[in-house]
DNA sequence: CTTGTTATCGTCAAAATGACGAGATAACCT
DNA sequence: AGGTTATCTCGTCATTTTGACGATAACAAG
């Protein structure tokens, strides 16, 4: 292994003189099912923390983009065919000791999953469960995976206010309910449905009408909306009353 | 150099076989000076990219916290002495091709300097000085710094809508017309005098009020206020009218 | 003292918000 | 079938917030 040139500094480098890390890719994919917000976690196979819930997540191939290999890892180790509506890089996770075998930088991405399908029966991604945030956190995960699922949830929740985020939970097609629904169990609030449907209404290119409605369950049909082109929401949302 | 365990995975693995990478940071510093936004750039002393501007940064040694990494950086390379008053990690570039030397992992982070001294007359970093940042970017920067660069105004100029931290690029103390110059200048736009001050007076917890006064230039003297403790400015201001 | 300049307070109409009423349209139960 | 219940959607209305701007306060300079 020999560098073509030497990396720039006080002093002149030869490959062994600067530190070598590994690099790895950690997702935390989320969604939204049976009212709670939920995360794709894998069970550890080996050590350290065998046996212990982490996020998915793996080494970067040497000629791979970083988002390339988040998106890699997410259909290799969970077995999820379904492609995340957003994909955004998270955080980097460099701590000296985070793991215990050698030095890692382990860049977090955070996933939004629509209406993810069940567990996986058999295959060889058994492991990967949707394990609602809440328990994940009581539970105790393997490394720091933790404080990045901490970070995830609260970067979450707070691009709700002002970004179209929360479309992202939903499919391509998705009623003021829906959406609302995405809001308050992310949020953990009650929100008022009229004045929800006011504001989503009537935000500038937030929402797009298909012409089309829905029936669930009792009540009178919604109308069905796909997500317009502004990303961000004016004006925004806000989750303290 | 030998690993005291796998990695996990499908295989298991030697430590050659999972890619090594260097891994990097860079800094993104920036202050308000003479009425426009600048960034502190270094020019690159080698190949590739001599003579061109470049962000401060360097290697994250072996057992270093990243962020540490970022300030040590920060004043070797740089030779500022003030400590900036913010710090956050921006994000990660890795793509495969971004150095040409070698594979490059580089964690950016966002520093805000108040009040920064002149650019340093002698001394072993004489090569850094304030840049505009839209000199900056029309002027070229090496490798993708030019991306991270823009990446990282376009972060300022968001969370100054919702967050403190453009009392980050103020002194200790500071008058309300001091603040509204930062928003005028990173943002670009003119905001009325009156109605700034109402609103970041209101603000809960924003602002608190130090008794003193500070006269400068003609015109009445101008309240001193220091930062408040809320991290998050409720309500946000905008930046559109 | 007059003029110019900036800081700060007040005023007022327009817009946004929060609370809530009410009709529309469906499922469900008897 | 008819009544009940639930959800979606449009309206109403008092309160709050915003944006535009007038007016006063307190300084420097001439």
């Amino acid at each position: 292994m020999t560098s073509p040139a030497s990396p720039d500094g006080p002093a002149s480098y030869d490959p062994t003189d600067y530190p070598q890390f590994a690099v790895t890719v950690d997702l935390v994919a989320l969604t939204v099912r049976d009212d709670s917000l939920q995360a794709l976690l894998i069970t550890r196979a080996e050590e350290p923390f065998a046996g212990r819930l982490a996020l998915p997540g793996g080494f970067v191939r040497p000629d791979e983009e970083l988002s390339a290999a988040a998106i890699r890892e997410l259909s290799e180790e969970t077995g999820l065919r379904r492609t995340p509506s957003h994909l955004e890089q998270l955080k980097t996770y460099g701590s000296p000791g985070r793991d215990p075998r050698m030095r890692v930088a382990s860049v977090a991405y955070l996933a939004m999953v629509p209406n993810p399908p069940e567990p996986r029966p058999g295959g060889d991604a058994a492991a990967a469960t949707w394990v609602a945030v809440g328990t994940a956190l009581e539970t105790g995960l393997a490394f720091d995976h933790a404080t990045i699922l901490t970070d995830a949830i609260e970067r979450a929740r707070g691009k709700l206010e002002y970004t179209s985020l929360a479309t992202a939970f939903c499919g391509p097609e998705f009623t003021v309910s829906q959406l609302r629904h995405i809001y308050e169990v992310v949020w953990g609030t009650r929100l008022d449905p009229r004045n929800f449907h006011r504001k989503v209404t009537s935000a500038e290119g937030f929402l797009l009408e298909t012409g089309h409605t829905m029936i669930d369950g009792p009540g009178r049909p919604a109308a069905l909306y796909r997500r317009g082109r502004s990303t961000t929401l004016i004006p925004p949302l806000t989750r303290e009353p």
